[in-house]
DNA sequence: CAGATCATATTGGATGTCCGATATATATAA
DNA sequence: TTATATATATCGGACATCCAATATGATCTG
């Protein structure tokens, strides 16, 4: 149980829910997601994590992307955001009860 | 992301959190804990899911048990209460805004 | 034009998570 | 006793997650 091991609660399978959930607060490119996700989790994620983690949010069509010379700032798409709001109620009902 | 693909949100990672969280509101037998998973999540954990978990959670000094015919009640150690309350704020710290 | 820096991207692999199938033990019913 | 149901337990393996290392491309500075 790798979570009470010493690297307690890490985001494990909830990446992309997280990267959804920031980039609906305010369009971000990879590097300030990364560290964002930082400040949250204590340790900044890989360019090996993050950026895999954005290609597939992108292939399933939930992101809107604009690329300004070596940036890509990334936001949410009309699907993007619909899938957000889905996974939220789950996620709330999963954990209901856990953040007083 | 296997989270979005139709299963969106499981809780990967996050089992043993739930289950410890689950024991400190009732000491509870697997089965219990099985059911009470499945109101959350959707969907009933299999036997070769909860078992190993709580062996896991046993291995780490969390559970205290209590043993009657073939149920086990399971509950929180003094360290598995400590080890919850630990996970909670890195939990809420890292989800906090998500739950409206 | 080099050289340095930063953002992005890929890939290989170690590890973790979880399920399905199966096995064991206890209790209940016929 | 035999059959059935329930709780616990284990094992093998499919799949997912994430990181380290590395590579590519753009920007800036000397």
């Amino acid at each position: 149980m790798r979570e009470f091991g010493g690297e307690c609660c890490d985001m494990r399978g909830l990446l992309g829910f997280l990267i959804l959930f920031l980039l609906s607060k305010k369009p971000m490119h990879g590097q300030e997601i990364a560290n964002e996700l930082a400040k949250r989790r204590g340790e900044k994620p890989s360019p090996g994590t993050i950026y895999p983690a954005l290609k597939s949010l992108k292939d399933l069509g939930f992101l809107s992307e604009e690329k300004e010379g070596k940036t890509i700032t990334y936001g949410l798409s009309p699907k993007g955001e619909k899938a957000l709001e889905i996974a939220k109620k789950r996620f709330t009902r999963t954990f209901l009860g856990i953040i007083t």
